[in-house]
DNA sequence: TATTTTAGAACGATCGTTCGTTTTATTTGC
DNA sequence: GCAAATAAAACGAACGATCGTTCTAAAATA
């Protein structure tokens, strides 16, 4: 359809490498990590983060050892020490940087769009493509927001609000200018959310089903529009 | 609507009280817990899984000590050794029960009624109003996964699809008859069961927003009726 | 050689689990 | 009916293993 975003477009796009996306880590944290050579440090980052992702994913963060993620990852425990000053720095380290990514792909990906129909394909769809390339960091940031510390908590609560208030944003928009079906907004966003979220959580169901991520949003934009057009019922 | 179900005599009629629930446990569990007598051992048990739930929801089994749920539950250490024989034990204990009650809940509540409208409805309402009533337990049995043995991790697997199944063959055979609109039933399927988890996962947030259990409801299905009723698109 | 980075032994804290003891409850003997 | 004896249950100190973290010496780099 028209303004919509292919996978393997936005794939290229944005991308989204582990040596890119460590490349920035570094950069953003040059305080806490006491490696000075670049490539260095981005060379061991990628090397850590990849394992303890791997790791999370498995096991979840709290039962995944430092020793663990040493003889996972290559590097020794003292070495990860000049990464990280401690295994909650840690969390925060593989947490933060996703977040920023996914607001940035959004914002962008309907900036200038006026048609709420197109504003709705294309935030989801671009959510959707985030979340496939970015799928262990989603992960981790669904199932262990409640061993963050405090602060980090509630900015992954303000996140999860944040990117379905813009879908609401948008439905509302399309709702007062007479082109969706009255409905609940708010009720819809987390449906739309839920959605979302499943793809990354239940990846290992999709996958088996040889599901795509283009075959997922496709159905998921059928379902939703087939209700905002729907002017039968209430 | 005809055939719905209130969620006030779904309580009333299920009658799921921890004391009641405990007692089927230790029925079911004479091997693995010491204690003989039945009511000392449901009502230390009883004191346990309510403490356990209640740890386990706000940071997660890996990070819940046994020392933490001593202190929670007001049972010593070494009573509880009683009850189970290893904290995976404890595990086990805690997810095996709410697997049986819902499978029997779900299959009652839709035995004899052909109409697959109503077979939908019902279906959805029982399993909504379910994970109501069981909402720690059934946050638990998703977030720790993951932590189970082999054994009772397949069965979290298999016990999802079961479920989805359900839903699956429902929405086929309303297709097969030509009351549904054609569409991707296993894809429907999951996205019913996405909104239905995130119910009970994100309890934080639609308390927050006074959305009740039938509000709740009432939307999904509407929702999902829409889209089965269309017949617009393709 | 001077500096940066890594390696892994060592430390104290805390983990799951065990076990000998004490407390509580029930049965027995008269 | 009431001690004494026995069984059931609760207790919490103690154990070995493992945790996150630190630190110093060795290796690598320039």
């Amino acid at each position: 359809m028209d303004g919509d975003i292919r996978f393997s477009t936005f794939k290229r796009d944005v991308n989204l490498t582990m040596v890119e996306i460590c490349r920035e880590i570094f950069r953003n944290n040059s305080g806490g990590i006491k490696i000075q050579k670049e490539e260095v440090a981005v060379r061991s980052l990628a090397k850590i983060l990849e394992a303890a992702l791997r790791l999370c994913n498995r096991k979840g963060f709290a039962s995944m050892s430092l020793r663990d993620l040493s003889r996972e990852s290559g590097v020794s425990l003292g070495a990860m020490y000049s990464y990280f000053s401690s295994k909650d720095d840690l969390l925060r380290l593989m947490q933060g940087h996703g977040r920023s990514v996914i607001v940035r792909i959004l914002e962008g990906v309907i900036s200038g769009i006026d048609d709420p129909w197109i504003r709705l394909r294309r935030s989801i769809q671009a959510h959707l493509y985030a979340s496939e390339v970015l799928q262990p960091w989603f992960y981790l940031s669904y199932m262990e927001t409640r061993n963050f510390p405090a602060d980090e908590f509630k900015k992954a609560l303000e996140s999860e609000l944040y990117t379905e208030r813009m879908f609401v944003d948008i439905i509302m928009d399309g709702q007062s200018r007479g082109l969706f079906r009255p409905a609940d907004a708010e009720l819809l966003g987390s449906a739309i959310k839920s959605m979302l979220q499943d793809w990354y959580l239940k990846r290992w169901k999709y996958t088996a089903r040889k599901v795509s991520v283009e075959d997922y949003g496709n159905f998921m934009l059928g379902f939703i529009e087939s209700y905002l057009m729907d002017r039968e019922i209430s």
